[in-house]
DNA sequence: AAAATGTACTTTGCATGGCAAAGTGCAATC
DNA sequence: GATTGCACTTTGCCATGCAAAGTACATTTT
């Protein structure tokens, strides 16, 4: 067992909430405050709050613009963001590896 | 990408300290709060608090004695410890599996 | 045209929770 | 007998998740 792996996760992914905007983001170019808000089923403050932090540590570049007469927030994954939601994809693999009795 | 999957992990393992934890007790039938702290290299504070949080969920059981003139807590999985944590683990697989490129 | 409703967020306040510094109890050593 | 050391526990602080309430603007209703 190697406590190292533990220690490697990154706080700012590894809560459920923004895993799951990260997780998103990687598989869509870009994804509206809405179109999260529906997929995922947040509150909207709880959103703000976790694409604040996202955006904070660099992991996504938000856009915003009005569209349709009404406020349009684009979020997508910088290149860093991608980089560190791989390496913390990589750090579970490595986690589940290690405690899959098989 | 399936949004389920993020919301069914449990708060009470999903925190590193606590996911270290389990994953030590999982290798082992039992361990130490001293083995614990050395290994995991948290702080004894930091330590009781996540053991006691693992206890009242009824994941860790502990027992307390007397050895060699000094205090012994012992920590193991419960059954249900055991089960949490095997969850745990194949929901971590199932994202890292929906997560990985290839 | 004033009021109410709806959408797209943001801000605020609360309650939980992680963390380590300080504290406790006991035994051995100086 | 005072001090050091070990094995924890308690306390206090600070960060953070969360949703209720708030803001801004556009549309619909009366």
């Amino acid at each position: 067992m190697n406590p190292e792996l533990f220690l490697q996760l990154d706080r700012v992914i590894h809560e459920k909430g923004r895993l799951a905007i990260m997780s998103a983001l990687a598989a869509s170019p870009e994804l509206a405050f809405t179109d999260l808000r529906n997929l995922l089923e947040m509150t909207d403050g709880n959103l703000t709050t976790h694409i604040r932090t996202l955006q904070q540590a660099g992991y996504v570049s938000v856009a915003k613009s009005y569209r349709n007469n009404r406020p349009l927030t684009t979020c997508s994954l910088t290149p860093a963001g991608r980089k560190a939601f791989a390496d913390y994809v990589n750090l579970l693999e490595q986690i589940v590896r290690q405690n899959k009795p098989n």
